[in-house]
DNA sequence: TGTTATT
């Protein structure tokens, strides 16, 4: 099992390195690899008046991810007015997608800018500018089939802006061979956008093309059977909050493999352990009442906290992360912050990032200890 | 038939 978790996080560094040389960008042709998105559009570009400059929409975000670690995301960048993850009704599951509200336009560009294409666990969120909500812009996305396998995802743009401004699109490739599957989604601005292209493009033969496509509304991926409902009734946001013998067993679990990899005391006594709400207000190193606290030493003068959220973010659910800044330069002081939700996970990020090595640096990662005394 | 796009 311990060996699974080293090959594991061997994975999630080898992708995040790439990520941390290539921080995230705002372009308007990319947002991973097959998907065409809009997200520079400014709001005076987009057209109405009355489009939002502060108001974000975020999207793909990790599906254990909550609503205070969106606000405390998105809150490392300004002041948020408001933050909101939305969620099923019934289930209370995360549909995937939230918005977040700042005070400052000027915070939310900086926010698309800097956050847009930030990759989380195993997503990559998406942050632009939400339009104004309007019952016109739901139900505006379309499932094309029978597309050419030779067909660009710009070609499918091109083929369907005739018919209005695309949101997003997507061509759906083999997962091996990365060949088309011959279909996609297109999601118009407006439902009256997708209705007129079904109208116009539905069993039409593109140009060029020998056969037919097939363009209708797409499914909505929340209209899941009842057994797929089931199953994830079954599944989070429980998973995120096992009841006490769960959480003491997966403690013990992870507390004994790292004590034989690393022949470490054990940190941990059965009591501590007996779930997290009882521990607030304890001496236990690393736990703050709200989550594990890890200390991170040896960033770089010009560290922030991006770098921080692109570290941690794939071990699991982050909180908050802090850079600590000289007063007067405003850099780096060489260490900073990072609070997970999670023990096993703040355990196996440290396990794999402690030595880690950043530019030129090695991290020193740690739970935080209580040696440091708040000034 | 998606990395769940309108609270």
């Amino acid at each position: 099992f311990f060996l699974w978790l080293i090959t594991c996080n061997a994975q999630v560094i080898a992708a995040m390195e790439t990520q941390l040389s290539n921080g995230p960008t705002c372009n308007n042709t990319s947002n991973g690899p097959s998907t065409i998105t809009n997200n520079c559009s400014s709001p005076v570009e987009s057209g109405s008046v009355e489009d939002s400059k502060t108001n974000l929409i975020v999207n793909y975000l990790p599906q254990n991810m909550t609503q205070e670690e969106l606000k405390s995301l998105f809150g490392s960048i300004g002041e948020i007015e408001s933050c909101k993850l939305v969620r099923d009704k019934i289930t209370g599951q995360s549909l995937g997608y939230g918005f977040v509200n700042y005070v400052d336009p000027k915070d939310a560009e900086k926010a698309i800018n800097t956050l847009n294409g930030l990759r989380l666990q195993t997503k990559t969120i998406k942050v632009s500018y939400a339009r104004p909500s309007s019952a016109s812009i739901r139900d505006a996305n379309l499932y094309v089939s029978g597309l050419p396998k030779t067909m660009t995802q710009k070609e499918l743009e091109q083929l369907f802006s005739q018919y209005g401004r695309i949101i997003t699109s997507r061509i759906l490739v083999d997962q091996v061979t990365g060949v088309s599957r011959g279909v996609g989604f297109i999601r118009f601005d407006r439902r009256v956008e997708a209705e007129e292209a079904i109208k116009g493009l539905n069993c039409q033969k593109p140009p060029g093309a020998t056969e037919p496509i097939t363009v209708k509304f797409a499914n909505n991926p929340s209209q899941k059977t009842s057994q797929a409902l089931l199953s994830q009734l079954y599944q989070s946001p429980n998973r995120r909050y096992p009841g006490p013998l769960a959480q003491q067993a997966q403690r013990f679990r992870l507390d004994n493999l790292l004590n034989m990899a690393y022949g470490v005391k054990s940190r941990f006594s059965p009591m501590a352990i007996d779930g997290v709400t009882s521990l607030a207000g304890i001496n236990i190193p690393g736990h703050a009442g709200t989550g594990w606290c890890i200390f991170v030493y040896n960033l770089a003068p010009d560290a922030d906290e991006s770098i921080l959220w692109q570290m941690f973010g794939p071990f699991g659910a982050v909180t908050n992360v802090k850079v600590i800044r000289d007063f007067n330069t405003n850099k780096c002081k060489g260490f900073g912050f990072v609070t997970m939700t999670n023990y096993d996970e703040a355990a196996v990020a440290i396990a794999s990032l402690n030595g880690y090595r950043l530019g030129d640096r090695v991290l020193q990662v740690s739970f935080k200890t209580n040696k440091t005394h708040k000034a």
